[in-house]
DNA sequence: TAAGATTGAAATGTCAATCTTA
DNA sequence: TAAGATTGACATTTCAATCTTA
């Protein structure tokens, strides 16, 4: 029991330690926050992206999402245009600028992956990481969030 | 160097829901947020702690950490002393009240670990998570930042 | 009625400047 | 000068309310 809080703290302080090191570096060296480029991925590798589609892949809000969407179009980065199969969404897409900027940006993104995440881990153990992370995430967001009270079922 | 990616964007998205929902049921049931609970765990297992431990413990800045020590307080969870060490800083103390509340609080916060770590993994793979997660985080946070410019070195 | 999206208010974190004491 | 802490300005996220279209 008490081992579960400590896996607990170093999982929540090390992705603090990591996103704040990664971001650091991105705005330096390329201008963009992590959080910007992390909606740029999704939208590149998302055919028609829809707001919703960006939320889901980050699993934040679609309100959030939706004002993230408005830093990068007021930065030239990206584009909302009409959807022809559904009037109530837009698709967003990527500017030239963006692509560009995209592409530079990875490079300093996983550079600082391999650099905190795969340098300090033997391969077998990078291997476990990721299969116990895969598991424990499509556990908790495939679940029932919780038995918050039956939700309505009729 | 593309399944790295894969790594972080599981370790992200899940601890997002991860502090997402636990962060949701401590507020409905014990009218605390995650974040305020986890400077009261750390104000509990440190004796004679100052803002500065609390920010260290956490990974946050110490400005931030003030911050969440003036929201406590004034919620009467805790309480500044005079340190009679150093008159720089103080003691931060729970109160009573705080006291309580974390004891019914860890045992949702406990609950929770259980659900959504510990359930879902073997207990060798979970031993894995922890070891692998515990060496990236000590990595990280004793290795030098970056080499942002190799300092004042003279 | 529900789905997709937008908006404004509140919560919480960072950063830089400042203050007090070592 | 440096260490511990505080403060105010700013950034980003969640939540709730609202709007438009399926």
């Amino acid at each position: 029991v008490t081992g579960l809080r400590a896996v607990f703290d170093d999982l929540v302080r090390f992705e603090t330690v990591l996103w704040g090191e990664i971001d650091a570096r991105l705005r330096r060296e390329c201008g963009v926050p992590l959080g910007s480029l992390n909606v740029m991925m999704v939208i590149d590798s998302t055919p028609g992206c829809r707001v919703y589609d960006i939320a889901q892949a980050l699993a934040i809000t679609v309100g959030g999402t939706s004002q993230a969407v408005d830093r990068l179009e007021a930065a030239g980065r990206c584009v909302r245009r009409a959807n022809p199969a559904d009037r109530r969404s837009s698709i967003v897409k990527l500017t030239v600028a963006g692509k560009a900027l995209l592409g530079t940006a990875v490079v300093v993104f996983d550079d600082e992956l391999d650099r905190l995440i795969r340098a300090p881990l033997s391969a077998t153990a990078l291997g476990h990481l990721g299969a116990a992370l895969h598991t424990v995430r499509h556990s908790a967001t495939t679940a029932a969030p919780q038995d918050v009270e039956q939700a309505h079922l009729e």
